[in-house]
DNA sequence: GTTATTGCAAACAATTTGCACCCAC
DNA sequence: GTGGGTGCAAATTGTTTGCAATAAC
C-alpha cells in the first residue's frame, strides 16, 4: 500500500515529512529532517518535525529506532528494510529476506492488537571493528 | 548460553548490572537499575551504570531499545523475547514464537559481520486504544 | 471569525563528561 | 605505587513545551 499522495487528516508539514520518508530510501534523524525541509527552502521549525514524527508514527506511517549513539531514526513503514548494525561503529547493512512476515499475519488473526509494522534488527561487530575490539 | 558466573574482563558493577539483568526477565531503565542497586546498599553512581552499559552491550551481553517516551530499557540477549507493542499507550505484550533465528543462522555464515543477537519488535494499537484513536 | 497549526526560544530530561578520589593489583 | 574504575556534579544534547503569530476552513 502506497501512502504517496494526499492522506486525509495530515497538516501540510506531516505531509511533505511523510513524502521526504517516502522518496528516501534510509532512515533519517528529525534533525537531518529539517536540514533537508529547510534547504528546499520550506519554512519550518525543528518542534513541528518533531510533532509532525509523532502524529506519523502514532497513525502507522512512519517508525522509528535509535541509533548506536542515541539518535532517533525515521523512517516510512514502506520501507519494510532491516539491518545488521555494527554495535561499535554504527555501520549498517541491509538484510534483504524477512522471516517475519509470516509470524505477523498469524498474530494480527490471534491478538487484539492491530498490528501496523514490525522492526527487525540484528546486532554484532562488523569485520573491522572484530579486529580492533 | 548462560554468563551467570563471573566474566572476565569486567568490572564488579559490570558484573552485577548483568547478573541483575539476568535475574530479571524484562527490560528496565538506567535510572530504575540505579534504584535497585542503590536499594541493595551498592554505592554505585549513575555515570558508572551507563558506563557499564556501554561496555556490555558492546560485549554482545545486553540489549537496549527505546520506549514510546524516548526512554532507554536494557535487557540481558539472553532474554531473547519480543513483543507487541501499542503505538499509543506504551502497553507491551510478549510473543511467544521466533522465526528469526534461522535467518539469523545464514546471516552468521553469509556476511563477514559477527552477529550477537537480534531485535524485533511489532507495533500497532492495543484494542483500547484503537477504540479511542 | 474561530480553531488548529506553526515557529521560535526556553525548558526539560536522559545521558555523557571532567575530574578528584579510591580501589585492585 | 600505578592504573583503571568510580562517584559526584556540571555540561551536553536530543526532544518537548509555552505561547504569540499564522494559516486553514
Amino acid at each position: 500500500m502506497s501512502s504517496i499522495g494526499v492522506i486525509t487528516g495530515l497538516t501540510r508539514h506531516q505531509q511533505s515529512i511523510l513524502r521526504l520518508l517516502e522518496k528516501l530510501n534510509f532512515p533519517i534523524s528529525a534533525q537531518n529532517l529539517y536540514v533537508q525541509l529547510r534547504l528546499s527552502n520550506q519554512r519550518v521549525g525543528l518542534a513541528t518535525i518533531y510533532r509532525a514524527l509523532e502524529v506519523l508514527k502514532l497513525r502507522g506511517f512512519v517508525q522509528s529506532h535509535t541509533t548506536v549513539n542515541g539518535e532517533s531514526l525515521y523512517a516510512s513503514v514502506q520501507q519494510h528494510q532491516h539491518y545488521v548494525t555494527c554495535l561499535h561503529c554504527g555501520k549498517s547493512i541491509p538484510v534483504d529476506s524477512c522471516p517475519v512476515c509470516e509470524l505477523e499475519a498469524e498474530l494480527k488473526q490471534s491478538l487484539s492488537f492491530k498490528i501496523y509494522y514490525h522492526t527487525l534488527e540484528f546486532f554484532g561487530l562488523c569485520e573491522l571493528c572484530e579486529l580492533r575490539c
